[in-house]
DNA sequence: TCTCAGATGAAATCGAGTTGCAATGATGGG
DNA sequence: CCCATCATTGCAACTCGATTTCATCTGAGA
């Protein structure tokens, strides 16, 4: 999507009390540009480059995704996926989330489309609605 | 579920043209008695104690996944797990799992537990019913 | 500027998954 | 029942993403 400035970004990882390093803002700043999910390997071969070392990119994620400005996700193919978590997007309770196994992208469900019910046999998590759902399938472009 | 005889276990992967050897007839009866989705690790714990090398386990399971007695899905937890297609259990393949996010146990749910809309936005994948639904939480001993 | 907890780079390690290969054994035909 | 054949096994090695170790460096508050 947008990309944000350096400065911006620099503020945005303030606000998070993390540092802001070199490296971490230029890999905030590819998922900030990126419009979907990335991969640890994808953000190595664009930030190397620049003299970045694997493992901290890879630490940056993880911090990233531990201040909750970044989700992981694994969408099927055994291989991490780091996004921005964007306040487009509306985090707002636990909607449900479709994730197409086709091209990776992750889109928020209406709360209605998908109705738990505890019945016999199911945890009773269920009942308090305290989970979270991922629904899997081809969106309806890779369909 | 209900464990079968060894006869029926080899009469089953005979009818798969598949050969009834010791360790597989054993693999298949561990994902016949399971309740659910199971890890190459987790039959390598049970298995090895017969004497069967894990990757004698492994092949087996991707045997039996390539013959279709058994589906290997990730769960998201970045591991495959294999589990026995069952005639009896829910025709739907594609019945619901819950996840724990304490112990890492995976549990069928039942057909009935998650019902889902095709609301106005939703996927179309969503109408034909052709997606795997995850819920994850935290199970009754964890939570 | 000074200081140091937090961060980095380089290399090692981990672990699930996968494969190569020589020895073994299940199966079908004689 | 025996044998030949080829699928399968046991073992070790290997792949590769994920994760950690540790000595060195640096961002940010004092
Ligand atoms: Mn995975
Ligand atoms: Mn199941
Ligand atoms: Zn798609
Ligand atoms: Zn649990």
């Amino acid at each position: 999507m947008s990309a944000l400035s350096v400065q911006q970004l620099r503020a945005r990882l303030r606000a998070c009390g993390l540092r802001a390093t070199l490296p971490r803002i230029a890999v905030l700043g590819q998922l900030t540009a990126a419009e979907g999910p990335r991969s640890h390997a994808e953000l190595t071969d664009a930030l190397t480059a620049r003299g970045f070392d694997r493992a901290t990119i890879y630490r940056n994620l993880m911090d990233l995704t531990d201040a909750g400005l970044v989700s992981r996700t694994d969408l099927g193919d055994h291989r991490w996926r780091f996004e921005l978590k964007r306040a487009s997007h509306a985090q707002d309770p636990c909607h449900p989330h479709f994730i197409c196994e086709g091209c990776g992208s992750i889109a928020c469900l209406p709360e209605a489309s998908v109705e738990l019910h505890a019945v016999r046999g199911a945890p009773r998590a269920l009942r308090h609605k305290s989970v979270q759902v991922q629904v899997r399938g081809l969106c309806n472009g890779c369909a």
